[in-house]
RNA sequence: GGCCCGUUGGUCAAGCGGUUAAGACUCCGGCCUCUCACGCCGGCAACGCGGGUUCGAGUCCCGCACGGGUCACCA
């Protein structure tokens, strides 16, 4: 066979090779020990949890060795490719304050190792096939998906490995003439890797995260380029990391079964492999057991979703790094004020395994992310989340900042802050008595407290509130309101002797508690009453008055 | 089915031949306290099974079981 002359045939258009492609990419110049890494992702207009988690990793390998993080957007299967995917994309990375160095962007591309679309880069991969098939590396194949599907049958049948190889890669040594033929009658065929690889023979290789493996040679004759004249994933991946200078591939683990592969076409390439950094997968429980988390069945972990539900960006990549490292959460309890970029990321702390995704994790670390935020900060966070999923609530914050800015004030900073918010969704219930348009109050009083007391207390204290008093004064007021009426003011007299009086100063305050704020769970009353203002306070406790 | 990866409390996880087997989340008590929250103290709860190796095994080896992944002209 000679090859020169099938290669001329099968792709008589491609005239570049592959040493003039490889001038366009130079050895990058970076500092020793820089890794290069990339995410990505297909464009098929949904993100989740999992592209994250992987993002998060790659821009801190990066970053923290002073190399470069790029996007790629690996576009090559049309069919699954959505409208307005690579945004998605782009704005989700935007959110979540990853920064690319170079890659694909809204406008174009950024960065000279481009283009970062691989459906651009169309003629640099048929430029390397075709050199492939010079040398005798690859061939076209016209089978039929018909043909391809019955094969898998048969090889069911027989319980023999399915797929291409060996004796059932029929086309591998088509005749010249045959090919040519099938050509000029415009038959498509895809392109095949031929491989040498055999079962018997096994490789050993380094995984960043799982170790040492092995596995048997790769056999089949994979698939390089689809009719359409794209690459396959693989071989995108071989010849896009190379030209690109990636030095590591971070990939969720369901790539490691592939690798024999990957391994096979950077030898058969000529080139250096890069390291490889397959993570745990995410996991989701699904009934009795776990399972990966998938993009079409769990909708509820796609990004929209915590976006919606308004868990911080912070809070979800503070969260995710505790799964990426496993040393994160005890650093950050050593390092409560620290930026998460100060933490030395290693992929030697990353799990083998693959686990459970946990919303009580999560929120967890986001209540504590918010309580440490200043009142500034959470304003804008909330109004902003709020102006895009909650307008009529966004209306009442933003009409006097002042005032939504005092009531998240109660309760922040110092050393024992309140954590009482873990997603922006639950600000409203958290503080709707603080606006009259959500005020709904629910007057239920301590059992113990007759109805003539709570009118007592309630008209006696709308005379002696005083928005002028500090903490003390306040309480104070409250003890001797508590004391005129026979309640106990000291709490451990009426632990001591609790039939001596009708009630004790915790029963007054819930009284003056379930009027102000129209139920029995609130932070601080003399906080609540200062942000509220004496008019409000007063208006409060005549309305409750009326009304019980 | 073949190949590969994995298996410590409900969840996330330390552990690298000798530990009372850390810690975090959840849950449950208690304290603090004007409620809640915070904080503090305490509690429940784990090395998948069977063989080796060894004075000694969660830790090393071999089986098994179970879970996961993968076997496309998808990535």
């Amino acid at each position: 066979m000679d090859y020169n002359a099938l290669a001329e045939l099968l792709f008589p258009e491609i005239t570049a090779t592959p040493e003039e492609i490889e001038a366009q990419y130079p050895k990058r110049q970076l500092p020793e020990g820089a890794k290069v890494t990339r995410i990505a992702p297909s464009p098929t207009g949904f993100m989740h949890l999992g592209n994250l988690f992987g993002a998060i990793a790659d821009e801190r390998l990066a970053h923290q060795s002073g190399g470069i993080f790029y996007l790629r957007i690996e576009d090559t299967d049309q069919k699954r490719e959505v409208e307005g995917g690579v945004e998605t994309i782009l704005s989700v990375f935007a959110d979540y304050e990853l920064a690319f160095d170079e890659g694909a962007t809204i406008d174009g591309d950024n960065g000279t190792y481009g283009p970062y679309r691989q459906r651009q880069r169309a003629k640099i991969y048929q430029a390397f096939a075709k050199w492939l098939v010079q040398q005798g590396k690859a061939y076209p194949c016209f089978c039929t998906e018909e043909e391809l599907a019955a094969l898998h049958e048969k090889q069911a049948e027989l319980k023999e490995n399915f797929g291409y190889y060996g004796k059932y890669a029929v086309h591998r040594d088509l005749p010249f003439e045959q090919i040519k033929e099938n050509l000029s009658a415009s038959e498509p065929f895809v392109l095949r890797f031929r491989s040498e690889g055999s079962l018997e023979r096994r490789v050993k290789f380094t995984d960043l995260v799982k170790g040492g493996i092995e596995f048997p040679e790769n056999d089949q004759d994979v698939v390089l380029l689809k009719s359409d004249g794209i690459p396959t994933y693989h071989f995108a991946h071989v010849v896009d990391d190379h030209l690109m200078g990636t030095t590591h591939v971070v990939r969720g683990e369901e790539w490691l079964a592939t690798l024999p592969i990957h391994v096979q076409l950077f030898a058969a390439m000529g080139w250096k492999a890069p390291k490889y950094v397959h993570t745990a997968q995410l996991m989701k429980m699904d009934g009795e057991s776990k399972r990966k988390l998938s993009k079409r069945k769990d909708p509820e972990l796609a990004l929209d979703f915590y976006k919606q539900q308004g868990y911080c960006v912070a809070a979800v990549k503070e969260y995710i790094l505790t799964l990426l490292n496993s040393n994160f959460e005890d650093w950050r309890l050593a390092n409560p004020d620290a930026p998460t970029d100060s933490f030395s990321f290693t992929t030697k702390k990353m799990s083998v395994s693959g686990s459970l995704f946990d919303i009580d994790k999560l929120n967890d670390v986001s209540k504590n992310v918010i309580s440490k935020m200043t009142a500034d900060e959470v304003y804008t966070l909330l109004t902003a989340w709020a102006a895009q999923f909650d307008s009529a609530f966004c209306d009442l914050l933003t009409r006097d900042p002042a005032y939504t800015k005092a009531i998240i004030s109660i309760g922040r900073g110092g050393a024992k802050p309140r954590k009482d918010i873990a997603v922006w969704g639950e600000a409203k219930d958290y503080m709707n008595f603080f606006f009259d348009a959500l005020f709904v109050p629910e007057y239920t009083y301590p059992a113990n407290v007759s109805k003539e007391d709570v009118q007592k207390i309630l008209s006696s204290y709308a005379e002696l509130y005083s928005a002028t008093d500090d903490n003390n004064a306040w309480f104070d007021r409250i003890k001797a309101l508590t004391d005129s009426i026979g309640y106990a003011s000291n709490m451990k007299d009426y632990k001591k002797n609790p039939e001596a009086y009708g009630g004790n100063v915790g029963d007054v305050s819930m009284v003056l508690r379930v009027a102000v704020t129209g139920r029995q769970n609130s932070p601080d009353m003399y906080e609540v009453m200062q942000v509220l203002g004496a008019e409000k306070v007063i208006e409060r406790l005549k309305k409750a008055a009326a009304l019980s």
